[in-house]
DNA sequence: TTTAACATTGACATTGGTGTCAATACACTT
DNA sequence: AAGTGTATTGACACCAATGTCAATGTTAAA
């Protein structure tokens, strides 16, 4: 009977690999079942690893919650942070900037994060956004030559585009197929709008 | 020692009163604490009764939950309808319909609602909120006469109030500071657009 | 090889939400 | 006044999630 490969009893990672795999499960089990399925046991059942492990980890479930948060706002603030970059090199500027904040908020799962903040009235934690969002403001404003002495209506732009891609993400998916409308048709419009809203003719 | 007011050990009420009680009670938790909140515990210490009450008159605490969200449903619907009547009857409509919908996501607690939806899977429940938003677009199409062939159009602009109204009423308390944006920035910027969007102008 | 650090685990205690059941108190009818 | 329906309750059981603790396996350094 040859000794097949001699698995240790107990897989060891280092504590970066066993936190990034847990954040990883967490995120998916908010993303598909929701807030109430981020539980210490079905983290460490998607990891395999013990809920004492996750505890070990974290320091408490509260812990876990708070970090996957931060975890998921930095995505988020990547994702905008790239948005930005690309204002700065591309030309087709307006497309691209909707497109993707749209899909941080839909794919990257930042809409169920944010309703979930606000659910669980984790207020501070959007602070962490602040930062994000104000960049995206400056770059915008580099960008777009129309308005270059209105700072004010940039930042209502951002703003409309932001509320537009959460709320498109979160309910989105019901509210479409009952207006008879494609999955793109929010960002489509708001698309449109753009340069609407950007241009002088809008009244004050 | 006079006996004072010879109060029931007891207070009884009708089950209709009971049930209603402790829906407003439930719908106080969920916007004032969120979701996990919303507990027989909680509803029965607001309403002054024992959890046991509570599971008599819905049957579970799945039970009460359902009736919850059926209930704040209903508001909603009704709400939209107030927009579609004030649709038929005043002349000064498209800034109140955006109104209109802006307070029922937001005072009425319906982007609560939604938010939670959507984050607990109970897709079904957003089912009942058909009738009612094909009735807000068959209003507004009676009401505009800008474009009386294009119902398209008509379902994407109620999509975007929509949208916007539930996204505002989520996020926009805590994303509108950080652009330094006033309580009303988002309903202002949706009503500014409308005229835009519906006017033929807007390339399709 | 020995040892030290630590990731990992199972057994157990605790708490809070849910649900069952039998008994009780209130309101209305007769 | 007696009786019936039912709203209401407390005691109890159950389960899932959280957390504690002592022990154990694994890895890397000494």
């Amino acid at each position: 009977m040859p000794q097949s490969s001699p698995q240790p009893k107990r897989r060891k990672r280092s504590a970066e690999e066993a936190r990034s795999e847990a954040l990883d499960a967490a995120r998916a089990l908010l993303i598909e079942r929701g807030p109430a399925a981020v539980t210490l046991a079905n983290v460490g059942r998607a990891t395999e690893m013990s809920h004492t492990n996750v505890i070990h980890h974290f320091g408490s479930a509260a812990g876990l919650q708070t970090a996957l948060m931060e975890y998921m706002i930095r995505d988020l603030a990547d994702a905008l942070a790239d948005a930005v970059s690309a204002l700065h090199v591309d030309a087709a500027a307006p497309t691209r900037l909707v497109d993707h904040v749209f899909d941080a908020f839909g794919e990257g799962g930042a809409g169920q994060l944010a309703a979930w903040l606000a659910l669980s009235r984790e207020f501070e934690h959007f602070d962490l956004l602040r930062d994000a969002v104000v960049d995206l403001v400056e770059a915008v404003r580099a960008r777009l030559p129309d308005a270059p002495g209105d700072e004010e209506r940039t930042r209502g732009l951002v703003l409309l585009i932001a509320i537009c891609a959460f709320g498109d993400a979160v309910i989105g998916p019901h509210l479409r197929p009952m207006l008879g409308q494609g999955d793109e048709a929010t960002r489509t419009l708001v698309t449109q709008l753009l340069p609407l809203l950007a241009s002088p003719s809008a009244t004050r």
